[in-house]
DNA sequence: AAACTATTTAGAATTATTTCTAAATAGATA
DNA sequence: TATCTATTTAGAAATAATTCTAAATAGTTT
């Protein structure tokens, strides 16, 4: 996915939690929302946008659909960051309307 | 700065742009405005939000503010990140009403 | 001081994101 | 098959972010 979108997806706290969550172990979407104070939508709609993004991956088993960590996507996001420290090569975050 | 606002600042393209192109030169609001289609006080805001996080300062030269990209900034990302690559001992994003 | 230049601030309009409730799926169990 | 469980989808309401135009600042130049 895009790197708009990736940034996008881990700008949002509650994203970010979930993540960190999942970073110890898989979950169910069920174990996840109930970490937060939201309603089981709202946090079905942050794993839909995680997964979509790549972030996060589901697997169903039974009557769960168990959520895993995806870190690979994270690479997108520390080679735009190291653009900066690096030289004038000049990157290109697409956008800018 | 916190985590939260800087990665709400980075995730906007409009403002990446700005980063990347304050990445090879110091340059004022003026030259910064003109890369985009946008007008100047939006610009403006976008610089203001950068400046807030930190991610760039700014010093007055005679009629213009010079704006700089501040790269130490960024370190703050990249642990997050690397947080997911490392072990267990998690790490803690505010956030989740 | 008056006029000019570069930039920011205010406030409103637009657009996007998050959240909720209610209903729909889909599979499991009785 | 009927019912139950876990989760998602739809659509609306609430909240937040972006953008614009017009006006305000602040420092320069004449």
């Amino acid at each position: 996915m895009s790197l708009n979108e990736t940034l996008k997806a881990i700008s949002d706290p509650v994203r970010r939690q979930i993540l960190e969550s999942l970073k110890n172990q898989s979950q169910s979407a069920g174990e996840i929302a109930a970490q937060f104070d939201l309603s089981q939508a709202t946090v079905s709609y942050h794993l839909k946008l995680l997964t979509q993004v790549g972030l996060i991956t589901s697997r169903k088993e039974k009557n769960w659909i168990y959520y895993d960590l995806n870190i690979s996507v994270f690479e997108e996001i520390l080679a735009w960051i190291y653009n900066f420290s690096k030289g004038p090569e000049s990157s290109n975050s697409e956008g800018g309307k």
